[in-house]
RNA sequence: GGCCCCAUAGUGAAGCGGUUAACACAUCAGCCUUUCACGCUGACGACGCGGGUUCGAAUCCCGCUGGGGUCACCA
């Protein structure tokens, strides 16, 4: 189905104080439309509930979102000709469009209180019969009317629905159809004089030109109730688009209990902005086709996204693919690069306070390369460059059990080592001729060299770690371990 | 429970009436290797079930089953 223009997409999420996965998703794909068609990228914020509005919420959203990389170009921070961009700066509005549909006789007062609301819909559960608003108030004589207002009761105003069936054409999931004599009059501004999130959202889509509507999956009911709105007032709906999905591995809706659910998380994880970007994609859309090469830029996305290839089907995240992709991530950015985005993670770890040289930071990086899937795995790896460790003296004593005279090997390669130049080739060279001169096979010289410079069994490749380290550490470390075989 | 959406290997998925049913992750095996990785090669593994339609169905239709969503003065 063809996409009609001008393209203005829209996200509108509510302060939660940090982005959900699942908004992050719905944010890539709305900047991939808006660029891919030189469109515009909105952002709103659903800030109806005043229940829940929480100050500085907002800006936390909008920060897992930047860290993405991800931007648009109009929003509460980003001013604009279709402002204010929060729906609670436009509630003048609203009320001028419930007014209208008031005074049309398309919608009318509720009286009704939340009580008698609660026991109805009780009443019809045990019942069995449909849950909905009866009506009751739709023809209210004013003299009731005054009485009730006189009690003290705030009306709400609902929207009169009419009995046919709604449908819309969604495009990525085809014809979609719904009764409206199920859902009943429902309420469109609450007894505060707050429109509900329907009925704003129809205003905001309208006045904002939004096309098409893109939202996840969770909102495909919302879309009839909203229609109405649109055919209430006269209005030309929107092309909708219902993303997928996402789910946790038990195949639940991804909730804070099972995981990590906030950008914000995955971040502190070690993750890489362009590795989640491009896991994100993913999951409810793909190439299609032939695919060389799952590792995709934001740029490679702009290229290849389409609302006809995203998947209808819930999606599981899972969280071993990222780590795949985000190891590839790693491997792709450059040694300094890479440096430069481990290091808050070892001064996390209280392996460093403040800076380190670049330089060296560099070359710790490029040890640990390719060995890396998370940031965060950098301080395992990289402890013993800051901390000296505890000498393994079983493990020593184990790698050279065939040796009887194994201490008195490790001096003779202290003492050649004292004498080397200190670069990776030059170790290479004198250590492999001290092991032809002992005799030991390369498992006894160069795993309890292993073992006494980084006090474990596993690091990186011996000799770059050596001239990484550094040749008085090494030395210092040598001695320690003779000392206490 | 009503309504809506969805259904290809463990996971993400290609496929749009005729294919030996791709590919990627994970798993397993081998190679590479001074440990760990990276890399390479290979293996395992799927159309939920039952009816139609059709010469022919993973692809279209119906039912069932399973999963998800939604039924608020939340968004």
């Amino acid at each position: 189905m063809e996409l009609k223009t001008p393209v203005i997409v829209r996200m509108a999420p509510s302060p939660t104080g940090d982005a959900h996965v699942g908004h992050a998703r719905t944010t890539l794909y709305d900047y991939l439309i808006a660029k891919q068609h030189g469109g515009t990228f909105i952002m709103r914020i659903d800030d109806t509930d005043t229940k829940r509005h929480v100050e500085e919420a907002e800006e936390g959203v909008f920060r897992g979102l930047h860290w993405l990389g991800l931007d648009w170009d109009e929003g509460p921070d980003k001013p604009g000709p279709n402002g204010p961009y929060r729906q609670s700066e436009r509630l003048d509005i609203y009320r001028k469009y419930v007014d209208q549909l008031f005074s049309e006789g398309k919608a009318y007062e509720c009286f009704c209180t939340t009580e008698e609301l609660a026991a109805e819909r009780e009443a019809q559960q045990a019942a069995k019969e449909d849950i909905k608003y009866s009506g009751k108030c739709r023809c209210l004589p004013s003299a009731d009317k005054d009485r009730l207002r006189a009690e003290g009761r705030v009306p709400t105003v609902r929207l009169l629905t009419p009995d046919k069936k709604v449908g819309f054409q969604d495009l990525v999931r085809g014809w979609i159809e719904v009764d409206t004599t199920l859902m009943g009059d429902f309420v469109i501004l609450k007894s505060s004089g707050i429109p509900v999130y329907n009925f704003a959202t129809v205003i905001d889509d309208h006045m904002m030109k939004i096309n098409p509507v893109t939202r996840a999956a969770e909102h495909i009911a919302n879309t009839p109730p909203q229609i109405l709105i649109y055919e209430a007032l006269g209005w030309e709906p929107p092309q909708f688009a219902h993303f997928s999905t996402m789910l946790n591995e038990d195949r639940t809706k991804m909730s804070k209990r099972k995981g990590a659910t906030y950008i914000g998380q995955y971040a502190e994880m070690g993750y890489l902005p362009e590795a989640m970007i491009n896991f994100l994609a993913f999951l409810g859309w793909s190439p299609g086709g032939e695919v060389d090469n799952e590792i995709l830029t934001i740029d490679d996305l702009l290229e290849k996204f389409s609302l006809e290839q995203c998947t209808a089907s819930n999606a599981i995240f899972d969280i071993k693919k990222l780590d795949w992709l985000n190891g590839q991530w790693i491997r792709k950015i450059s040694a300094e690069d890479l440096g430069s985005r481990i290091l808050p993670f070892l001064q996390k770890a209280g392996l460093v306070e403040g800076d380190v040289d670049g330089h060296w930071l560099t070359k710790m990086a490029a040890l640990v390369h390719e060995r890396l899937n998370r940031l965060d795995e950098a301080s395992q790896w990289l402890h013993y460059f800051f901390q000296e460790p505890a000498v393994p003296v079983e493990e020593i004593q184990k790698t050279l059990k065939k040796q009887e005279n194994g201490k008195a090997g490790l001096e003779a390669i202290l003492n050649a080592l004292q004498e080397m130049d200190w670069q990776e080739a030059e170790l290479e060279a004198g250590l492999h001729k001290v092991q032809e001169e002992l005799g030991w096979g390369n498992k006894e010289l160069f795993m309890s060299l292993r073992l006494i410079l980084s006090g474990g069994k596993v690091s990186p490749p011996i000799f770059p770690t050596m001239e990484v380290l550094g040749k008085e550490k090494c030395l210092v470390r040598l001695e320690r371990a003779i000392s206490a075989l």
